[in-house]
DNA sequence: TACTAATGTCATTAATCATTCAATGTGGAT
DNA sequence: ATCCACATTGAATGATTAATGACATTAGTA
């Protein structure tokens, strides 16, 4: 589910405006203030920004708009025509919808936004000191040594190097990787895991720890 | 000064459209059916595409917009709400006005869109080691000796070549080749890709590498 | 219309990957 | 220190997936 920051002053607006977001299935964070929008950015970025241009002030447009641009998130703004003229000069905002906000053409801009931002973005490239995981070329280095996965091999390393640290059952893998309704031996797992291994593994590298009676686990660096 | 192509079938509206973008200071061609939409891609390709869905009967929007698709062009939709639905589908065409068009925001998207576009670089000849395709004359040459490909082949070659390394699944390529409601068998990519392996591979020259489970890629020279 | 090139489908073969099983190794509770 | 449950390993089998060749269909052209 893709997590939107909704930036919006005006209390009436803000409600109408989130509901939509999550009638179209969006987690959204609502933040009123350029405090609030500072906080939420610095935690964790969204997959997308919509900043409702409506109710705010001229002289704090830029302590708000400022901290978004720099989150180089790519970013919505809704904005009454006469304010247009704004967007010229704002580089950075990717997109805009006109008050009164069409929910319909709002949802639509707001998936045309996603779907750039994961495109365009090396966000499809996970890099966890030196293995790099690049998604779209499903290709994986080791110190820039490529290394030949199988397609399993290849879905499990993504699984764990997605989330370092977290420990992952065998159920659980075989759900995710394998599908919610294989039935197989929890064997199997292990035995992707030992040529996962002996794939990125070495003397010097470890990857995969074993946690004894729970599963396996990506190490953290 | 930007080059655009204004896809209109409708002439009360194209005059108007028309009017607007020449007063932006972008020298426009249109085109009023299908064929001049191909004639005009063929021939060189404008910085920007704007097509007017209003007047495009349903029967005839494939023909009309997937030559558009094709080009690679980035594209500016001008779409009645009821329609909308549309846009969700069309994989390939980057932004809408809706209609009643307001030409401030016409304007705007476009300068936006021109901009998107030049950084983003569409070169006409792609060179990627002995290969070249040039694409305004869609010709192929392999160590300078042309290579005689059939459309599909050709537009395959062209697809991979512009992204080296990444890996298409077969739907990718059926929705960006065939089109996104093409319903057929994969296995026809399969037979595509064979198809243009053994024209422009040989015991020295290997250009399509198979991604087990996943798809093709074009490697990188 | 009749011809040819291009495209699409199908059945078969070949290649690659996934799974199982039995044997072996290992951590940790008692 | 020993035992046991659990994890690892290697090899064999089984299942999937891609490549291929032959053929059917469609589209384009003279």
């Amino acid at each position: 589910m893709s997590e939107i920051l909704l930036v919006s002053l005006l209390k009436e607006n803000t409600e109408s405006i989130c509901k939509t977001l999550e009638l179209g299935g969006f987690q959204v964070n609502v933040a009123s203030n350029s405090i609030m929008v500072n906080d939420i950015l610095q935690k964790s970025l969204p997959d997308l920004i919509v900043v409702n241009f409506e109710g705010i002030e001229e002289h704090r447009r830029d302590e708000i708009i400022q901290p978004i641009i720099n989150s180089n998130v790519s970013t919505i703004a809704i904005i009454p025509e006469k304010d247009l003229y704004l967007m010229e000069r704002i580089n950075g905002i990717s997109d805009f919808v006109i008050t009164p906000v069409r929910s319909n053409e709002l949802m639509l801009r707001i998936s045309l936004g996603v779907r750039r931002s994961t495109e365009n973005d090396n966000s499809d490239v996970i890099s966890l000191g030196d293995l790099v995981i690049n998604q779209s070329r499903y290709e994986v280095t080791i110190s820039d040594i490529r290394i030949m996965l199988t397609f399993k091999e290849y879905e499990l390393l993504r699984l764990f190097a997605s989330s370092p640290g977290t420990v992952f059952t065998r159920e659980q893998l075989l759900s995710k990787i394998w599908g919610y309704d294989y039935f197989g031996g929890t064997r199997t797992v292990d035995v992707h895991i030992r040529r996962l291994r002996s794939k990125i593994e070495d003397a010097n590298h470890t990857f995969i720890e074993t946690v004894w009676n729970v599963g396996y686990r990506f190490l953290r660096t």
